[in-house]
DNA sequence: ATGTTCTATGAAAACTTGTTCACTGTCAAG
DNA sequence: CTTGACAGTGAACAAGTTTTCATAGAACAT
C-alpha cells in the first residue's frame, strides 16, 4: 500500500469525520471549504491520489458517494500484531457515581458481598444536561430477564419523570426495585418483566429513583 | 407520532439498507428507479411526508444527504410521584474516554442522531487497575450482531494482549473495527459474527487497539 | 355534490456537484 | 539545466440532483 501524503490523510479523515457526524458524505466543495482551497480541483486530484492508493472508492458521477476500500490482502504467513490505544479524537467526561445494587425481582436482601465493584457509567451527552445526577446500579435477581436485564448487569439511573413503558428504578419497601412503570388512567402500576412473576403490582404511592436508560453487561 | 403510509415505510427501510450496503445515500432518482415511479415528484413528495412525520431529515439543496431521526414516543402525562436519588453510598469514579465510532461490517452510516453522543463508560475496579487507559467506542453495523453487539451500542475497551476468542478492536486501513480474533497457529484471522458475512478475514498486518469486555445498550 | 388530502404524472427550472481544461509554481532527481 | 511528479489556481462545462409548477384521479369526509 502506498503511503497516503499528510494531505491526503486529513482529507480521508475529514470525510470519515463528517460522514461519521452527519451520516452522509461531504462534497468536493465542502472540504474545499474546509481545507481553505481556491479551487475545487485541488481536492479533486487529491481524491483521485486517494483512490489510485486504494483507500477510497469514488462512484463516478454520483454526488456525495464514496466508499472506504477495505483492505484485501491475500493470506500470508505470519501476522504482526501491533498494539495502541484510541485516536487522539478521545474525548474525556465527566464521571457517575455507582450508587450499590438493585433487586430485580422480589426483593433479594442477600447482598452478596458488601464490595461492590466501582463502576463508571455512560451517560449520553444530550441525557446528561438534564441528568447532572445520573447514576449506576448493579442489577441483582431476574425479574427484568425478559428485557434483556440479567443479575450481574449494570442499569444506568437518570432522574425525569417517566412515560408509561419506562424502565424505572423505585423504592418500595425501603428496596430499590427495576420494574416497567404501567400507566392505566390515574393509577400507575409496576410490572415484572418476566412470565414467572405477578403481572401488575399495584401501588398507591411510590418514589421513583430514575429511569433506567441504559444497561451494560461484561461480554 | 404519526403513522407511515407501507410505502412511506417501504422507501425510509430502501433508503437505510442503500445506506448500509453503500455507504451513501441513494439519489431520489435511485428511489424513483427502485419503486418504479414515473416522476421524480412521487419521491419528492414522499420524501416530504416522511420528514413531515419526523422520522427523516433532509438536507435542503444537498445531493443524497439526509439523516434519520431517532424515534421519540411522545406521552408526557404527570403522574404523583416522588424523587430521590441515590443513597449516600454513592461513589464517584473516573471517567473514561469516547474515542468516536465503530465499523463492526460494513459501514453503517445511519447513525440515528448524526450527532455522536458523548458516552461515559463504566470500567469494573478490578480492570482498571491493568487498565488505565480504556476508552470507549460506539459501534455501528451489524457483523457482531450473533455475539448480541449491535448497532448503536457502546463497547469498552481495554487495553491487553487478546487471546484467541476474544473480540477485539482492530485497525484496519485506519479504520477501527470489532471482530473477534482466531488464531491458528501463527496466522491470526478476524471473524465477524454474523452468519451473513464472510468467514474469516485474513490478516498480514494487525493493530489491535485493545479487547471489547464490555458493551452497553441503550434501554 | 363538494372540498380536501393523498398519490401520482410530466415537464422544466434551478441549483449542486463532479469533471475537464489551461496554466503556474515548487521541488527533487537525473 | 531539464525533466517529471506533485500541488495548486481559476474558470468553465456537463451531468447529476433537488425542487417547483401545473395537472389529475382516487379515496374520503363534510
Amino acid at each position: 500500500m502506498e503511503e497516503l501524503t499528510k494531505k491526503q490523510r486529513a482529507i480521508l479523515d475529514y470525510m470519515k469525520a463528517h460522514v461519521a457526524e452527519h451520516t452522509y458524505w461531504p462534497s468536493i466543495r465542502d472540504i474545499q471549504a474546509k481545507f481553505r482551497f481556491a479551487s475545487t480541483n485541488a481536492v479533486f486530484g487529491h481524491l483521485q491520489a486517494l483512490e489510485r492508493k486504494g483507500v477510497l472508492q469514488r462512484i463516478p458521477g454520483a454526488a456525495r458517494a464514496y466508499k472506504i476500500v477495505p483492505e484485501v490482502l491475500g493470506d500470508t504467513s505470519e501476522t504482526v500484531i501491533r498494539y495502541e490505544g484510541p485516536g487522539d479524537d478521545a474525548i474525556a467526561f465527566e464521571s457517575v457515581k455507582f450508587a450499590g445494587s438493585i433487586a430485580a425481582g422480589f426483593p433479594d436482601y442477600t447482598e452478596s458481598s458488601g464490595v461492590l465493584d466501582a463502576m463508571q457509567v455512560p451517560i449520553s451527552a444530550s441525557s446528561r444536561r438534564r441528568a447532572p445526577e445520573a447514576f449506576a446500579l448493579r442489577v441483582r435477581g431476574d425479574s427484568m430477564i425478559d428485557a434483556d436485564i440479567n443479575d450481574g448487569d449494570t442499569v444506568i439511573i437518570e432522574p425525569g419523570t417517566p412515560k408509561h413503558g419506562d424502565i424505572v428504578a423505585a423504592l418500595i419497601d425501603g428496596e430499590t426495585t427495576l420494574k416497567r412503570l404501567i400507566k392505566q388512567g390515574s393509577k400507575v402500576y409496576l410490572k415484572a418483566e418476566n412470565q414467572n412473576y405477578p403481572d401488575l403490582i399495584p401501588t398507591t404511592s411510590l418514589t421513583i429513583q430514575g429511569i433506567a436508560k441504559s444497561v451494560m453487561k461484561r461480554i
